[in-house]
DNA sequence: ATGAATGCAAAAACTTTGCATGACG
DNA sequence: CGTCATGCAAAGTTTTTGCATTCAT
């Protein structure tokens, strides 16, 4: 059950937060605008504004539960925060969507942000790729 | 002077181009949103359009003249580009937008779109960081 | 019951486009 | 001179906000 989850993010359960959780939930892609979110709603019947949208994924990214990149193409996509941090790969024929981890690639962020005399808070890192005609 | 690299880039040379050719040049700051060029001109007295500044950002950009990033808070800034690439740092205080380049980590992003069966045709990387109080 | 959350519509921020006028080659 | 570029204003996108109503506790 979600509303643990709500309640955990100091957010009161409401029947829109508890539907856009869900769907981020369990929809296929996990990688989804507002639009997308408020159309998946649509289309399951459900009767939530856009605005809402914008502002329950907004205060769910506050929370931490969720977290919101912005791609290249200018506007925002929102995913349910996983434990372990990851990086994207778009491909750029299917707009597919590929996680990643790389421990190297983090680290040395890290090393090139001291070397700079900085401390490194976040970074965002999108490969823009295409699939191998092997 | 400036009318090589428009001729170079099959653009007719006209006096809108030159100024926003010689701002990306001479300014201080080298990563400039259409709206920073737009005001630039305006305090340099010249008398351009908004559109035409975006117009012609787009122009450069096709072009090869000048590169289009779209930092995290939604609008895109632009800056010449250069010989070499370069990954951006911003600090998350002042905003300001240090350079950097990194062979390991090119290396390393190459490495990770092949592990996975792509190719790798661009990426994006930058680092929100903050200045070490030593 | 009270304060917070929602929905709608209006606005804001950024960028693109249509069209008449003006400039380049 | 013909064509392409410009400026203005209007429209497009994406996201935010104001306000009256509804909902959760």
């Amino acid at each position: 059950m979600s509303n643990q989850q709500l309640k955990d993010a100091g957010l009161k359960i409401t029947l829109p937060r508890l539907k856009i959780l869900n769907i981020l939930e369990n929809a296929d892609e996990k990688h989804l605008s507002a639009e997308d979110v408020y159309k998946l709603l649509l289309n399951a019947g459900e009767d939530v504004g856009l605005a809402t949208v914008y502002r329950v994924l907004t205060q769910f990214e506050s929370a931490g539960l969720v977290v919101r990149h912005n791609f290249e193409d200018g506007h925002a996509i929102f995913e349910l925060s996983s434990e372990h941090h990851h990086d994207h790969m778009i491909c750029v024929d299917s707009n597919e969507v590929i996680e990643f981890v790389d421990k190297e690639i983090e680290a040395l962020q890290q090393k090139i942000a001291e070397e700079h005399g900085y401390e490194l808070i976040d970074h965002n890192l999108v490969l823009y790729v295409r699939k191998k005609k092997s």
